[in-house]
DNA sequence: CCGGATCCTCGCAGATACTG
DNA sequence: CAGTATCTGCGAGGATCCGG
């Protein structure tokens, strides 16, 4: 039974490490910032979130994307237009964030006096 | 002042990112789940935590020592023993994982339909 | 038993050049 | 402008050995 305890803590920990995938690496959150702030186009986001590459702008846009958190638009003009923007459900994600600056906060004050 | 927003924003990056930092990375839940579940032992948490090596498991629990987050307590005994555990401070981040286990609960339902 | 030191590899991400 | 393709390095992390 105490591994049956396991077995529930295992299933519990997947739910857990989405979300966490989601979030972390080294552009998800600036990225999701500069969406947040209004930044739309391909080259906007790549003014914003200094340092990135357009690959790799690309490849986290497309993940964003494939969890429905963005929404990718093209317009046909010439050249081309594309513009990104949070989903309704992407903007769920705030309240998240929320809750981790929360604890993000208390940790800086207790870990550096 | 479209320039003040921005760097407020980056503020409020830096301790997100502190608490994903935290919880983020292949090991961190998985040895912070065995410590709740009461393993304490170097080799229990080895075990305990599949797949992980001892290079790892040490850094990770430095890591995690280093931020208050888990004692570690060493017994005079032959050969020595190890016991690690959650502070009263690593609870804390019960609430928080409960967070990210909601979020990504609900994430699940709406990806696999 | 605990965990540091050393060596090695494999994959991620940067730079650059290219296409529609 | 919005991306893709290729090539390359570099460093996280695994395996193993050793010492306390």
């Amino acid at each position: 039974m105490a591994e049956k305890i396991k077995e529930e803590c295992n299933k519990l920990l997947l739910p857990v490490s989405d979300a966490l995938d989601i979030l972390s690496g080294k552009w998800k959150l600036p990225i999701i910032f500069a969406l947040f702030l209004g930044n739309h186009r391909f080259r906007e986001l790549q003014r914003e979130v200094k340092g990135i590459s357009g690959k790799m702008l690309s490849k986290e846009l497309k993940d964003l994307e494939i969890n429905q958190l963005v929404k990718r638009t093209v317009f046909d003009t010439s050249p081309v237009t594309v513009e990104y923007s949070l989903t309704e459900y992407g903007r769920t994600l705030e309240k998240l964030i929320t809750e981790l600056h929360n604890w993000g906060q208390q940790h800086r004050n207790i870990i550096f006096r």
